[in-house]
DNA sequence: TTGAAAGCGCTAACAT
DNA sequence: ATGTTAGCGCTTTCAA
């Protein structure tokens, strides 16, 4: 395997070790010549680094773990993707652990992060059980941008870095449209009501019931243990629509009108706020996002057949 | 951060580094009361082992590197999300790169895993591009496991470990389906015919062609030039049914008939084949793993309105 | 511009 | 059962 060493390339280029360390990395205070010998006995001997060995020594792991409920979930799967393009580009290598939601995995998956000296983390978690967890890290160093979830609340009150979907807008915006049509019984179907994203549709809903003056015990919400419940039969599967854009909203008969957010813009901002924190950037720097959800208009609302009494 | 190291522990315990090392690993040739005071003093400073330095000393980094073209790609998602849960369960942390199919980004990819020194490597190469790298690595003694695509071709032509997934039956039976229901007129549609599954799509749909009689040039096959092709409009959407299923599949009205395999297995099955290797297992066992592929029956067919002449 | 030497935190002989 | 010692491969002072 790995059985060349920076050694090796010493010996073969006629130079020491450390001045292949040199002509490797800055390239600065090196002279042409050595520079020349050097880079023809790496290729010549096929010459790796050993990242491992480098990153004892410089404390920095060119590591990036992700922390994700479940990545094939379309929703998370895109989210992790677009941060792993991202941060690949800058030389970051992202490991991702699914936990489930489990508070315990999360807390394990955090420590091996930890003990592997990854340079920073993406978390989502699943439930506020842990936030002791983010703190401590977060004191200790680590550089960790929350994703679409509640930051930890904090003594202090310092922002977290965090990349949020605007799910309010997005909720105030499907449910203004039905209300336009002439619906006023409407039905919210979201997931656990005490994490971010439902927490704020709901929210949003209740708003322009409120706003609008109509009877808020018409507006009425269904909490969905898991998003699996989603696709318990058709009928609920059609549901999914108004809760998220999927494929499928757009494919079926009538196409699905649904809200949508960039999910590919999640994970790029939430990259692009850690690698701001990894280059030392400080607070002056944007440290949060705020992303707007879209209402696609398809066919599948129409107005009541009886308007002010669909049931 | 990790400022607390094996040492700091070893001077709480007032025992040597070498034995708080013993103590935490193997757990042998420690004493009870040694064990118990290494384990208090852990706790009190909160000692988290640094995986750098352990891998840097066992050659062994814990870590597995996984290469595909898309890991949003529900299909690749799910199989990268059963593969991750496998190996975290063995101790083992899952890598993921996009490489978009694209050959350079694959060599990166697989230079940056094994400068990283992973255990061992998932791939799915987007092309017969790269097979001297992947034999090159396997050579140097990395565990290189195939998933769902040709293995690379090897002048001693021992036997790559992969994952294969049945797409020839899974074709031949759909087509004998089709056929048994009148059709005779065919039309596949699939990916890159020079990989593998497609190329066996191709190959079992003509085989049932073939065997029946039927005029071959009635089994008329079109390359999608990406899987994004499919989604181009809602018409050729609904023909994904028949190449793989979806959640889509199974809502759309009326349901769509499916070529459906586990996922799940791809991935829990790519995972044991590495651990195998890992854990130093020879040729006895298993070495490759060939997953059926099911035809699931729903309402999208019905025999053609005059049979033998459907157009 | 170059080299010698120290050491990152850990494991694994080898002694005791 | 425990301690001493020697590195793993690399970067980085510090001298020359």
């Amino acid at each position: 395997m790995g059985v060349v060493t920076i050694r090796d390339v010493a010996e073969a280029a006629g130079v020491s070790l450390s001045t292949v360390s040199r002509a490797l990395n800055g390239g600065k205070n090196v002279s042409t010549r050595v520079a020349r010998d050097v880079a023809a006995a790496v290729d010549r001997l096929g010459y790796q680094p050993d990242f491992l060995a480098r990153s004892l020594r410089t404390r920095t792991s060119g590591m990036v773990g992700c922390l994700v409920s479940d990545s094939s979930n379309p929703l998370n799967a895109s989210i992790v993707q677009a941060a792993e393009a991202h941060l690949r580009e800058a030389g970051y290598l992202l490991a991702v652990v699914n936990t489930a939601s489990d508070p315990a995995r999360e807390r394990a998956a955090a420590a091996e992060f930890r003990g592997r000296r990854t340079d920073g983390m993406l978390v989502a978690p699943g439930s506020k059980a842990n936030e002791k967890t983010w703190r401590e890290l977060a004191a200790a160093g680590m550089p960790v941008i929350i994703l679409d979830r509640d930051p930890p609340e904090d003594a202090t009150d310092n922002h977290w870095p965090a990349v949020q979907v605007d799910h309010r807008g997005g909720a105030r915006a499907a449910t203004r449209y039905l209300t336009g049509l002439g619906h006023r019984r409407i039905a919210l179907l979201t997931g656990d009501a005490a994490m971010r994203p439902s927490r704020e549709r709901i929210a949003g809903f209740r708003e322009v019931f409120a706003e609008a003056g109509f009877d808020p015990a018409d507006a009425q919400v269904r909490i969905q243990a898991s998003p699996m419940d989603f696709a318990q039969g058709d009928t609920l599967a059609l549901l999914r629509g108004p809760v998220g854009d999927t494929d499928l909203a757009a494919v079926h008969t009538p196409a699905i009108t649904a809200l949508r957010w960039n999910l590919e813009d999640v994970g790029r901002a939430a990259a692009e706020l850690l690698l701001q924190r990894l280059r030392g950037e400080g607070p002056s720097t944007q440290s949060s996002a705020l992303l707007p959800v879209d209402l696609v208009l398809r066919e599948s609302c129409a107005p009541p057949r009886r308007p002010g009494r669909d049931e």
